[in-house]
DNA sequence: TGTACATCAGTGAACGCGCGTTCACTGATGTAC
DNA sequence: TGTACATCAGTGAACGCGCGTTCACTGATGTAC
């Protein structure tokens, strides 16, 4: 039987102090993260820390794989939540849980999708995995979408082919799926990534409440634009 | 006659601080500006930079102010490069030079949009003008669209009237406008701004060269989605 | 034209701070006999 | 059941660093007479 680690906090430190960072994330920002910080707040000294993760950069590693993580759930689960033959209702369901998740965490999905750290570079290999998890919701509805002949679109910009190793590994970690999934699950993510990133900024000026509103014009408005209605 | 500054450097100091700050910006990123690190880099010290900025956040807001200025006139230039009956064309000028601009100076993009500086909070109403005056020249071509009576959309999320003082603030310096078309506008900006700052940020995986098309793409869209052709 | 003076941009030293990281240590825990 | 021992999570002090900001100063500049 393994050593179980020394609950001195009452908790397992190391999910604690992933706690305490994401507080600390979400009350000051992500470049503000300290190890310094987190010590303090749980009354403990920075040294240990290192007992957890060796270096820094290897705690903000773990946060982001562990956003992209938590994302990636909420993303799949918002496509489970309808069946499997009601495909624009899991296209928009996705949509509608994209803004939910990024509104309850803005901080984390800054983390993921904005914000660099300074001094910080993402090992892109460790984290990409976790990436195209959490991306695999959408592309699988699009593929699916275009398997069933519904596309509107047939003539789309083309994934460039200096990239095939990494649009292999977004393929096997998607599912199989076609390069005109792909382009089109980009073009919808990035519509979709500017109506909520802009939210989050605060620079929506005066929508207010009715950010909700313009949000779900937008869905609309994609998928109305890029596929047809179940036959 | 008033004295004239020293130009111990050749130059005027005040705008070689920005020059040089802006360039730390592009290496480093917005977060990780400092004025001991500037100093270094111009041969002075530390202290001789407070004669211009009082304090670091002053200097933080001049720079913001420059970069809303510099993309705000791009803006307008990309307008006024086509007829003022060419509404569309003007649209598309916009747009492209929208994506060109944020691609020659993605950390002052980011400085604008998205990236938080640790420690400053922008003093919004000293901001806001250039702000509003950046989106002038999409706010004039949408509102001549609707004058026109080109608009597809006619039921459109509405502004909260919550947002009143705000709304008249953007009302003034962007001038007279419809609520409507102050809504379409942020639409317009929200799925090109999704375009643009997923590709900066490198998150776009695999289009690399393409990002080109594929943004050409989300603009005809939109065009066409919300807009009709001239009569 | 020459001298005395006021201005004020930039200096150099110092302040207190927080940071990431290292290192030898200590002392409670779990294990082996 | 009791004792000796190994483990190793967390401590406390210290490192070198860079930061924003303050302060008394200096010395070249431009002005007034």
């Amino acid at each position: 039987m393994t050593r179980s680690p020394r609950t001195a906090h009452g908790l397992d430190l190391e999910a604690a102090i992933r706690a305490v960072a994401w507080r600390q994330i979400a009350e000051l920002g992500a470049p503000a993260l300290s190890l310094r910080g987190i010590a303090r707040e749980l009354g403990i000294t920075a040294p240990a820390i290192y007992n957890y993760f060796p270096r820094r950069d290897d705690l903000v590693t773990a946060l982001i794989i562990e956003a992209y993580t938590s994302f990636g759930d909420s993303q799949i689960a918002a496509r489970d939540s309808l069946p499997p033959d009601d495909l624009l209702g899991r296209l928009d369901a996705i949509g509608v849980a994209y803004r939910a998740w990024a509104i309850t965490h803005p901080q984390r999905y800054q983390l993921i999708f904005e914000a660099s750290i300074p001094g910080y570079d993402a090992p892109k290999m460790q984290i990409m995995p976790t990436g195209a998890h959490a991306m695999s919701a959408l592309l699988s509805v699009v593929e699916a979408l275009r398997q069933a002949g519904r596309l509107r679109v047939t003539a789309f910009p083309r994934v460039s082919s200096e990239h095939e190793a990494t649009l292999a590994l977004w393929k096997r970690y998607g599912g199989e799926v076609a390069d005109l999934t792909i382009g089109l699950s980009v073009y919808i993510w990035s519509c979709v990534h500017g109506l909520v990133s802009l939210e989050i900024a605060g620079n929506l000026p005066p929508f207010g409440p009715n950010g909700d509103e313009l949000y779900r014009y937008g869905l609309a408005s994609l998928a109305q634009q890029l596929f047809t209605e179940a036959p």
